[in-house]
RNA sequence: GGGCGAUUAGCUCAGUUGGUUAGAGCACCUGCCUUACAAGCAGGGGGUCACUAGUUCGAGUCUAGUAUCGCCCA
């Protein structure tokens, strides 16, 4: 009876990142590995990193962006240059604001009134350094390389002087106003927003037509309106000059219901015939189309609607009622007068808050302006002239789009939080504004007694100038000399328009320079339903969960191979498993060798290439092949397709074929020469997966020799493709030998013959191709350790035995004698089947070099490539024949 | 209404300038605890590349159109 005793069970060695992760974050930051510093003498590469909200906490967006950046700085790094990646955050206003009101609300039951603007702006700064930078040390977890020396605030110093002066400088040379014009009111935030900051979204409403009666006489005119309550501001009713049914009407007034106002009819042809009844109501005051109707026309403006989101003075018995609550009563009371025809249900785009959801309302007030036609211009040129790539490219077409139709910025903010708009004004003996003299544009206060207006500037106008304002500017710092321009941007494109548009246009305008030449949008993550993560769908997966349960490596790695091409990205917790499957993998391939090092003992190859086992030149071509492709499509920014093909070399050649058969029996010593080789290789393979898993390959590369202290794989050099260690000829024979070793584990599965069975094989080996005949007898133990042969035989010319299996592989063929295990009828059936196959690509090829046009058209190596393949489909095909008939 | 993207194996996705018999991971089937790894190894099955037409010697890839889904803008 078998017995079992777990003392003889197998040793698991599973990888546990937890154990050396935050070890080496803390060894590469305390020993300043990720310092820039323009006294280097190398070139610089710079990437700016995206600066979070200090509000903000991790999530997978970013931790897909900043492993697409680390891995590019780690590269860049490793191939000599200085790279820096700068982190720092945004202040972020509202969000700020926010939170801080809400906390303030809860703990103390005071609002930011209470406390008053000075005292409330203290606690914002404490709040700040209290909790400001969790996001940053979150970063850390997942092993950021960013140079947090050089760790900005858009609220710091430094920074608030850039933004203020920033300001200054755009008043003066005109391209800042302030002027009363239709904004954006968000009544629940209590602020104007820029239009970025409203999304149009469709929501089910209604369509109210309304009788507007004639002022002289009887009858009306019918218009439909999605929002009834606007009514008590309406200026005119239009209708389209070509309209038959209207135009005798022009000119003539109506009485607007429920008020005791007339207004005009007028022509425009903005109106469209086909919607409603044809006629429409004009309210310059709470609609952005009907306002420039307006101005066109000529027609006074009237505010109904407060900041509140209620009607005001104006609004007859409305006023004081909500707007929604307004809608109502209006509704009804017009039902009551019979002035209202019909509602039909109706589909309205409703402008809504990004930030609070609240639905916007659109209203006259007095702010502060950015003309951005002159800065849009250079902008749009930069990218057309190609000096600005985007990455994909489609996304410069949403970026012109978007510069081409760009509109004055509305920047000013009621809130408290941010940089105040450095703007003075005189006051009178009770310490009110003087409106009757002119304001200051000043950093400084200009003159004692003067005031500095009331609000702050939208977030994003500080946050435009980061690529340079984080190094210094307007100072013409040593930083900003060196490290600016930068090289890279990378961000999703969430916030093209907020964010990436603005800091071209602000680089361009105040530096002369782009600040960046290469911009890499990445696609955004969403759930694996294809949904946004949201915390109201709870449908978010924690990047920092994900990493205690995986390991920082596998989920960069698994974010990574992801990404592809700016395509979003359906994330499911599942997909980490890839990524810590394969930190195992590395893990486990180092004890093959690792085993047998001797500690501090050094291990250098002292074979040259030529004096190789033949596996080991194919693991070295293959290895020299690979570098330059991994180089190339970093180059092309196709970090997926980079990761992936290391990810092929190190799992499906070094693990699979190159260290099974380099590897000892149990119980032998190995090499120090084969040790040798296979660190060499394996420190490589750590350099090409550092960027993208700089942990575990940290790790390993102290375990791989002796080091001193400031060593590091993150700054070592990055391997070159070495031209002298390639042997396509002798990659070529152990690519053959490979095949055929496949065959015959094939064939062993085929007729259940158990992997671990001893078994001989022949090779029939065609009389032209001595090479590999001398490369098979050379290497028979291939044989034995990858598929139990341990009876090879090479010869040529000779004929199947009885009772064998057989394959072919190029020329050769292969016979596996199983004794009385051999049913001719299942062998039959597998040849049969393979010359099926075969020959079905054996005609296509054939079809394709009769067709007269295709050989003298098509490129010469085509052609070539075409008959090489169907003379050896030919070649295979008569000896898949022959063997069928050799069975009888 | 305008623009963009997607549609490839059961699932999630790669697929570069048009040129091997279209790939990967997961899932599935068979056999393996073979002393690095069962988070593994070996073998296998599985595809009308959404549809239609076109360009081409040759189309998953280029063009036009259709359908479905998604996003952005108005």
């Amino acid at each position: 009876m078998p017995t079992s005793n777990s003392d003889d069970a197998p040793k698991r060695t599973i990888y546990d990142p937890k154990a050396i992760e935050g070890k080496w974050y803390e060894y590469w930051e305390s020993h300043s590995l990720f310092k820039a510093t323009p006294q280097s003498g190398k070139e610089p590469h710079v990437i700016v990193m995206p600066p979070p909200n200090v509000t903000g906490r991790l999530h997978m967006g970013h931790a897909l962006q900043d492993t697409i950046q680390d891995a590019i700085t780690r590269m860049r790094r490793m191939q000599g240059f200085e790279a820096l990646w700068l982190p720092g955050m945004d202040h972020a206003g509202l969000a700020t604001q926010n939170v801080v009101e809400k906390t303030l609300l809860e703990d103390e039951g005071k609002d930011r009134h209470a406390y008053g603007r000075e005292a409330f702006v203290k606690r914002v700064w404490e709040w700040k350094d209290e909790y400001g930078d969790i996001i940053l040390q979150q970063k850390r977890r997942l092993g950021d390389s960013c140079d947090w020396s050089k760790e900005r605030f858009t609220m710091d110093d430094g920074f608030s002087r850039a933004v203020q002066e920033v300001f200054v400088r755009l008043y003066d040379e005109g391209l800042l106003y302030r002027g009363e014009y239709l904004i954006n009111w968000c009544p629940v935030d209590q602020t104007a927003l820029s239009d970025e900051e409203v999304d149009n979204v469709e929501r089910d409403g209604h369509l109210w037509y309304i009788r507007y009666p004639y002022a002289n006489g009887d009858g009306h005119i019918i218009i439909a309106t999605t929002r009834p309550e606007t009514m008590l501001g309406d200026t005119a009713i239009a209708v389209h000059p070509e309209d038959d049914r209207y135009t005798h009407l022009v000119g003539q007034k109506v009485k607007v219901p429920l008020t005791d106002r007339e207004i005009p009819i007028i022509a425009d042809e903005y109106v469209k015939q086909d919607f409603g009844a044809g006629a429409l109501k004009i309210t310059p005051g709470h609609d952005r189309n009907d306002f420039e109707i307006g101005q066109k026309h000529g027609l006074p403006t009237l505010n109904i609607i407060d900041l509140d989101g209620s009607i005001n003075e104006s609004g007859f018995a409305y006023a004081g009622m909500d707007r929604f609550d307004a809608r109502k009563q209006i509704v009804k009371d017009l039902e009551a007068q019979d002035l209202l025809e019909k509602i039909e249900p109706y589909k309205s785009t409703v402008p809504i808050s990004h930030r609070s959801k609240a639905i916007i309302e659109p209203l006259i007030s007095r702010q502060w302006f950015v003309r951005m036609k002159p800065l849009a211009e250079p902008a749009m040129a930069a990218v057309r002239s190609g000096e600005i790539k985007f990455h994909p490219k489609r996304w410069e077409n949403e970026y012109f789009r978007w510069l081409e139709n760009i509109r004055d910025w509305t920047i000013s903010r009621q809130l408290w939080w941010g940089h105040r708009i450095p703007v003075w004004y005189y006051t009178d003996g009770d310490g009110e504004i003087d409106e009757s003299r002119e304001f200051v544009v000043s950093v400084d206060q200009p003159e004692e007694g003067m005031v500095q207006d009331e609000d702050v500037l939208d977030t994003w106008f500080s946050s435009w100038l980061w690529p340079f304002a984080t190094l210094g500017w307007p100072e013409e710092t040593e930083d900003v000399k060196y490290f600016y321009p930068g090289n890279v941007l990378v961000s999703g494109y969430d916030i093209l328009f907020f964010w990436i548009a603005r800091m071209i246009m602000a680089g361009l305008h105040f530096t002369g320079k782009v600040p960046y030449t290469d911009i890499f949008i990445t696609g955004m993550i969403k759930d694996k339903l294809g949904r946004w993560m949201s915390k109201s769908l709870g449908n978010g997966i924690d990047p920092l969960d994900m990493i205690e349960q995986y390991g920082a490596d596998a989920v960069r790695f698994s974010l990574t191979i992801l990404c592809a091409q700016g395509q979003d990205i359906k994330l499911d917790p599942t997909k980490f498993e890839m990524g810590r499957n394969f930190a195992n993998k590395i893990w486990n391939a180092f004890n093959v060798f690792g085993q047998f090092m001797e500690e501090g003992k050094e291990y250098r190859r002292s074979r040259s290439f030529e004096e190789l086992d033949l596996v080991e030149k194919w693991m070295l071509t293959r290895m020299n092949q690979t570098i330059g492709e991994v180089d190339e499509h970093v180059r092309k920014y196709r970090l997926n397709e980079a990761l992936a093909t290391v990810y092929t070399l190190f799992w499906g050649d070094y693990c699979d074929w190159y260290l099974e058969l380099i590897k000892p029996k149990y119980g032998e010593q190995m090499e120090e020469e084969k040790i040798a080789l296979a660190a060499e290789i394996f420190g490589q393979l750590l350099q090409l997966l550092h960027p993208f898993m700089p942990f575990i390959t940290e790790e390993l590369w102290w375990k791989l020799e002796a080091r001193e202290e400031l060593d590091s794989c993150m700054t070592s050099e990055w391997p070159t493709s070495r031209e002298n260690e390639i042997s396509v000829e002798e990659a070529g024979l152990f690519t053959t030998m490979q095949e055929m070793i496949t065959a015959i584990r094939n064939i062993k599965s085929q007729y259940n013959v158990p992997p671990g069975k001893e078994i001989a094989a022949i090779l029939n080996v065609d009389e032209s191709e001595a090479d590999l005949s001398n490369a098979l007898l050379a290497n028979s133990d291939y044989f034995g350790k990858l598929a139990k042969v341990t009876n090879l035989s090479v010869e040529s010319g000779v004929a199947r035995p009885t009772a064998s299996a057989s394959a072919v592989v190029g020329k050769s063929q292969i016979f596996v004698p199983l004794a009385d295990m051999i049913d001719l009828e299942v062998e039959r059936d597998r040849l049969r089947k393979e010359i099926e196959q075969k020959e079905k690509y054996r005609s296509g090829l054939e079809r394709k070099l009769q067709n007269e046009q295709f050989v003298s058209q098509a490129p010469a190596d085509v052609v070539e490539k075409e008959k090489q393949k169907a003379s050896d489909a030919a070649d295979e095909l008569t000896r898949l024949r022959t063997s069928l008939e050799e069975l009888g």
